[in-house]
DNA sequence: TAAAAATACTCCATAGGTATTTTAT
DNA sequence: ATAAAATACCTATGGAGTATTTTTA
């Protein structure tokens, strides 16, 4: 019959491609690894692997059974968790997420506010893309994710922590210098400085931006906000910025004057977001008022 | 760790609400049951049943993890259910590639054929010149492709489908519309029309003429063998058309004539081709059967 | 020939069975 | 006293390890 330690090889195997490597992750010996793999496929009748003297590649049926395995582990997990959730709430280990526009700007006051309120809380970060970021939170690889909205994931509970004002960062000498512009000003604007390709950020502006010219963008895209804000001090161009990078100082006093947009003020949603099967839905509401915290500061102000 | 095993035992025990009873439905000694139980106990950390001289009642704790169990094995047994739907061959996603000399003449009566005999088959249909779909099917993203040999690529298998005859299209004013022609004949003609370059009926046309004058090929190609036909009524020039356009109506009657050739008669092998490492030969055998059904109607005939 | 996966075999952990004891009503 | 679950103890299945062979590029 099917077994749970089947499906965790197989899942292992999905991500190695390749029998000896995937025994290695999982900890076990090559031919352990394939004899379940091939039970798995004798119990399900069909191949799940196309073997190769270059390694292992999955098949349609595979990939898709190795997906269903992935959630069904994920769901284990969370069962196995159930139990420690019954203790205090954020206690324990929390594995979290958040996106490289937000974790810099939003991790000092909120590791700073959780460590003195939840002091038995040990949080271990991971740092990466909203699409890997949700990935792995539906694998279970993590626990809960701080992000922009929307995630575009049914099996996720979003919940909303604060509003984040988008800002209009120009050179210091830019005719832009004094007046809020509105939208459609930044279509006549200089070139619009991006973050590479898969970063949120980078979705919103040119959704901000939705008219502007395809031309005038970059073709490379940087990997950091301040990198982007260091060109725009350069005069390369002008960005968008979220105001949380601007209140934790992402900006450079001089050389780059940050304005508000006239009405109606461009924003993202930030949220917390987790498996809606998780167990730990009152931990993760507590820190949904962390995230709220550390993150709305200034919200009110105009800078 | 926790087993599938000891989570169909609680579930069977929430529903029977005693051990003996419970073992009985599951199929076991109560002993083992009760043993599986405890050490779901131990790993969780908690109680999860209840025990009297009555029978065993489910904690709250208990009565969560249950729930998530049955889920989670119905979770596992639609994954087993998954290898059934793909049984049989040819049923399920095929993700096939045709290049357009070929595609939308064979079409019709392979989708047609298809459907009739596996109504389960569901065709996932790509064109693109030979060269991107060996790439593409090489690569994981196509399960065999449609084309005509040779392909030039070790790891593929190739299994010829049906032979196709070349034939020549003539405007119907032509001197050579009433003679068959022998291949030196080709020399002395007019111009000789081709699709645009990557598409192998082009090669194949020059390699039929290998003596022809360079001079007298168009430098743009067309991209459709109906443009070239449209091209050849009008009288700009000659070309090559595979029976299988002829007999698919590619023709147009009246302002083109079409010529066999005199021995030997230039011929293509169209076949179909997959990874050699791919475990669905079955399907592509199958497959084979259908694209020669589709496809050779009518190479016994002149016309 | 070299890398990867499959096979051969051996061992031992453990699930499961039977018999019995403990516990609670 | 009785019914139910736990414990004791034994057996056997099969999961995992090492060593080796087979396969394929």
């Amino acid at each position: 019959m099917t077994s749970l330690k089947q499906l965790r090889y197989l899942s292992v195997l999905a991500g190695a491609g390749h029998f000896g490597r995937a025994a290695e992750l999982a900890g076990v010996s090559q031919p352990a690894l394939s004899m379940q793999i091939k039970e798995l496929e004798r119990i399900l009748g069909g191949p799940l692997v196309e073997r190769s003297a270059a390694g292992a590649r999955l098949t349609e049926l595979g990939a898709d059974v190795a997906g269903r395995a992935t959630q069904i582990l994920a769901a284990v997990r969370d069962l196995e968790d159930l139990a420690f959730a019954r203790g205090a709430v954020l206690s324990g280990r929390l594995r979290l997420g958040i996106i490289p526009s937000i974790a810099p700007f939003l991790l000092p006051r909120l590791l700073g506010v959780a460590g003195a309120r939840y002091p038995l809380l040990k949080l271990s970060l991971r740092e990466s893309v909203t699409r890997v970021l949700v990935d792995e939170l539906v694998a279970g690889e993590l626990d809960a994710i701080v992000a922009s909205l929307p995630l575009g994931s049914p099996e996720l509970t979003e919940a909303a922590a604060f509003e984040d004002r988008f800002l209009l960062a120009v050179p210091a000498d830019s005719p832009h210098a004094r007046r809020s512009p509105a939208l459609a000003d930044l279509i006549s604007a200089e070139e619009l400085l991006l973050l590479e390709d898969g970063h949120c950020l980078r979705d919103q502006a040119l959704e901000v931006c939705a008219a502007i010219d395809p031309r005038r963008l970059r073709s490379f895209g940087a990997t950091s906000l301040a990198t982007l804000l260091q060109l725009v001090a350069a005069g390369h161009g002008i960005t968008l910025v979220p105001q949380l990078a601007v209140e934790a100082g992402a900006a450079i006093d001089g050389r780059v004057n940050i304005i508000r947009f006239a009405d109606p003020e461009p924003r993202r949603t930030v949220a917390v977001a987790w498996r809606s099967s998780s167990p730990r839905e009152r931990d993760f509401r507590a820190l949904v008022d962390l995230v709220r915290e550390a993150g709305d500061v200034g919200q009110g102000r105009s800078s």
